[in-house]
RNA sequence: GCGACCGUGGUGUAAAGGUUAACAUCGAAGCUUGUGGAGCUUUUGAUCUGGGUUCGAUUCCCAGCGGCCGCC
């Protein structure tokens, strides 16, 4: 049911093109992936998500978790029912909250460093909200503050209820502050995690990808992309901190993807600016996933073929083109800078809709102009 | 017409007879990469007008103007 095919492999770079089957259907890779953390692209629902081009979206196993549980999720025909999404799906598995919710709220810090820091999380810290064990990860529900457990038997248990067609191992996500012992102890647990990730798996409909970790300490990149390849799974995460710099993002994609077997697909985990797409294809990852689209279009920031627009700037209610000329969306044929940066500046949701579902649009167009540039051998 | 109450950034509120009048929101600039977030950082902007009391009034007193409520 699960099977990744290469059409076409790059003579430039270590781009490929190529097909994930799934149990609902083709993904053409290299793919975005919109996130659907909770089960939904915020202020799309499923059929305009379809029509803005996605092929695959990623909903989160430790929020639909919380709320409204992987059991109802299940009772509704699992997330493809749940949300009447009849593409494929991939759940992320909760490891990167153990990151988000801990030290990265504690830090005020994401995964992107802007600057080059000093690493300062020694081995044997904890952040304040999760508490990291050898076996797992216990949170506090944001909802009623009551404990939450995940572990990678747990996850495994979750996601299969939830029965996305590809599923993540539960891994550490490290902040990009720790320190290199930090890292050790850290990747050393994300690859017995993955191990028993393997073994608490008992669907065969879903695909497995473990998660190569290591930060920024190349030899770690390389050595986890060792170990993880030499494991049963179907495909191949990239998680934590890809450095501060392009340069850097290139290099570690580049060192995993040659060290993982090559006939297996890579999902670069949250990366995906339009300024990411070309590095990534070029590095050998496939598919890829990021919040930017989304979550910048609430804030009123959309993307076009000329850069990022700050839609809320004044000069913009004045302005009667489309938000981007050169785009084929339905919103940029029918809809002014001037009606929908109004609505933006009155926080309304419609415009806060129109944004996404432009910039969804021109994330996936931009990946579809990946995959032609490969496909004609331009890349 | 009479009486009561009230006039503080654009808006909604706070405070005090004495150094830079507080907060929220709005405005402006910047930020956001496996989404706890319509969030975060920085920043512009105010005591209705005129008199009086006082060393000193935005605060107390008087008048005007404005608002609001009640009564005729």
């Amino acid at each position: 049911m699960f099977e990744f095919k290469i059409l076409k492999k790059s003579k430039k770079s270590r781009a490929r093109l190529g097909v994930i089957q799934t149990p609902h259907g083709e993904i053409e890779t290299p793919a975005f992936v919109p996130v659907a953390t909770r089960g939904t692209i915020r202020t799309l629902d499923s059929r305009e998500i379809e029509d803005v081009g996605s092929q695959v979206l990623i909903c989160n196993t430790f929020h639909l978790h919380i709320a409204p549980g992987e059991k109802l999720v299940q009772k509704a025909g699992g997330l493809h029912g749940y949300m009447d999404w009849k593409k494929p799906l991939m759940t992320d598995s909760g490891g990167f909250q153990v990151y988000s919710l801990g030290f990265g709220r504690d830090h005020g810090i994401g995964k992107v460093l802007k600057d080059e820091q000093e690493k300062v999380l020694k081995e044997g810290s904890q952040p304040h909200a999760v508490k990291i064990t050898d076996d797992g990860v216990y949170f506090r529900s944001p909802i009623d503050g009551k404990q939450l457990y995940l572990s990678p038997k747990v996850s495994i248990g979750i996601q299969e209820k939830l029965g996305a067609d590809i599923i993540f191992a539960f891994d550490e996500c490290p902040s990009p502050l720790a320190d290199e012992k930090y890292m050790r102890a850290s990747l050393e647990k994300t690859h017995r995690w993955a191990r028993e990730c393997l073994q608490a798996k008992s669907s065969k409909l879903q695909a497995l990808y473990g998660i190569v970790q290591g930060g920024g300490f190349s030899h770690m990149r390389i050595e986890s992309a060792k170990t993880l390849g030499a494991m049963d799974f179907d495909g191949y995460g990239f998680g934590g901190e890809f450095g501060y710099d392009k340069k850097t993002l290139k290099k570690i994609v580049s060192d995993v993807s040659d060290e993982l077997p090559a006939h297996k697909p890579r999902h670069i985990l949250g990366i995906g600016h339009p300024e990411d797409f070309l590095i990534i294809a070029q590095s050998g990852g496939d598919t890829f996933d990021c919040i930017a689209p989304t979550h910048y279009a609430r804030r009123g920031v959309i993307f076009t073929s000329k850069g990022r627009l700050d839609l809320r700037k004044p000069h913009f209610v004045k302005d009667f083109k489309p938000l981007d000329p050169s785009c084929k969306c339905d919103i940029c044929k029918t809809y002014t800078r001037t009606y929908i940066s109004s609505l933006l500046r009155a926080h309304e949701l419609t415009g806060m809709k129109l944004a996404t579902f432009h910039n969804l649009f021109y994330f996936n167009k931009l990946a579809a102009d990946v995959r032609r540039k490969i496909k004609n051998g331009e890349l």
